[in-house]
DNA sequence: ACTTTAATTGACGGACCGTCAGAAATTCAA
DNA sequence: TTGAATTTCTGACGGTCCGTCAATTAAAGT
């Protein structure tokens, strides 16, 4: 359906090339690591080309930025087709946060990066869209579970209480639990080994605080996971 | 007792003025925008000058960062001192970390840039554990009352919980529901648009969880954070 | 008053971003 | 095939910023 012309596909290989080269510096070096002189000495253009492709540092970033959310909507995508109770492809969605980070921790250098000023400055309220809307999709898919499981009546939401919200707050445990872990090298010295263990079972308990049935003690989480895994998320 | 010779207390008052200086680029303009020379141009004393005082941009950064989550501390410390029971001094550290929050939101600024690498690489261990030390401090405080709570019988942990996970829950719950509201912008389109208040709701469940006494159905939680602010929390 | 020591300064080297005039390659026309 | 027209590519250059350090100014000591 999307025909390109040889020369919008050259075009398109060597960006891809561009950004090949950028992604490793940017996770290893970080965002001042990245130089447009260092891509251009390792990709076979000069600078001034890859100025052709992306008009500055901060679009090669939301560039690959964009590439590695992607994975996440379709992570999340996949989770939401795991075929089972409401509860279970809930318990997916964790599974999908959790292999998303684990599979791409370069996420946390991106979500830092794109809140600098300096960098938003520099993107065009397009890209920032482009960015954002992923997230709300995202929650869209995980607050249609929760749709679906009020349809079921798996769960009753309390008054005032829409499926977004719950969403919030489970956004809230995983995405900020996940960061923790990934930022803070003072866990270990407090006795938590295991952040992404705990994260699972706040969640747990979050969703239990709900009444969300089956509740966490009347089915086999790890049986779950497992069946979650070799269905919805592996290869 | 820590008594400073004039010329020591010059040097601190200089210090001072450099920070004082350097705060207000920092916050609105963000990383990029501050400058050494900038902050020269504002300050009465040169750029060689202020390189006495600090031995690169990154330590004036920090310097401006331990100066905020110190506030942090100094909210949490006084948020523990609160007289009543245990759930009560919980829901004190909550109003706590939103005070904070509300109060200093350049802290989510400084958390971003020392999360940079190019940053990270300059100043020295030394400075990262003091900062890094006040995050475990604060870790403390909460688990303390934890701790208190399970002595007064008001809360039981189940088998293998310690106190510290069950703050760490608590701790990804506000700080990631708090970091979703200073990030995105796309929450009123979703129909969130008290982020605060759904962050209470979601801790009193997630306390409620853990059966932490008295539920949140059986105290006026209004009424308990007016007296936590008029008590502890004010001037 | 004069020497010695310390503190201050801003010009400078080096790194990087983004530009743009000119070089090289490609397309087009005869 | 040849040469003009057009597109693409290039890297030197201007501008900005960091951090240094020789030279200058101020302070302390005698």
């Amino acid at each position: 359906m999307n025909q390109l012309s040889p020369k919008q596909q050259e075009i398109q290989i060597r960006s891809q090339r561009i950004l090949e080269v950028a992604r490793p510096i940017l996770i290893q070096q970080g965002y001042h690591g990245l130089s447009m002189d260092r891509i251009a000495a390792q990709v076979e253009y000069s600078k001034g080309t890859i100025y052709n492709h992306f008009a500055n540092k901060e679009e090669v970033i939301v560039a690959l930025a964009i590439e590695t959310v992607s994975k996440r909507v379709e992570l999340f995508r996949r989770a939401a087709q795991f075929k089972g109770k409401s509860r279970f492809r809930m318990l997916a969605i964790g599974q999908a946060a959790e292999k998303f980070v684990r599979d791409y921790p370069d996420f946390f250098v991106f979500e830092q990066i794109l809140q600098l000023p300096s960098v938003r400055q520099k993107i065009p309220e397009k890209r920032q869209f482009e960015i954002d809307n992923m997230e709300v999709v995202c929650m869209n898919v995980v607050a249609g579970i929760v749709r679906d499981a009020i349809a079921a009546e798996h769960l009753e939401l309390p008054d005032g209480y829409t499926p977004e919200k719950l969403v919030f707050g489970f956004w809230s445990l995983t995405s900020g639990g996940f960061a923790i872990a990934a930022r803070s090298d003072s866990l270990p010295h407090l006795g938590l080994e295991q952040p992404f263990d705990l994260v699972h079972d706040h969640t747990y308990a979050l969703l239990d605080g709900f009444n969300w049935q089956p509740l966490s003690t009347e089915y086999d989480a790890n049986a779950i996971i497992k069946k979650v895994h070799s269905e919805v998320l592996s290869e």
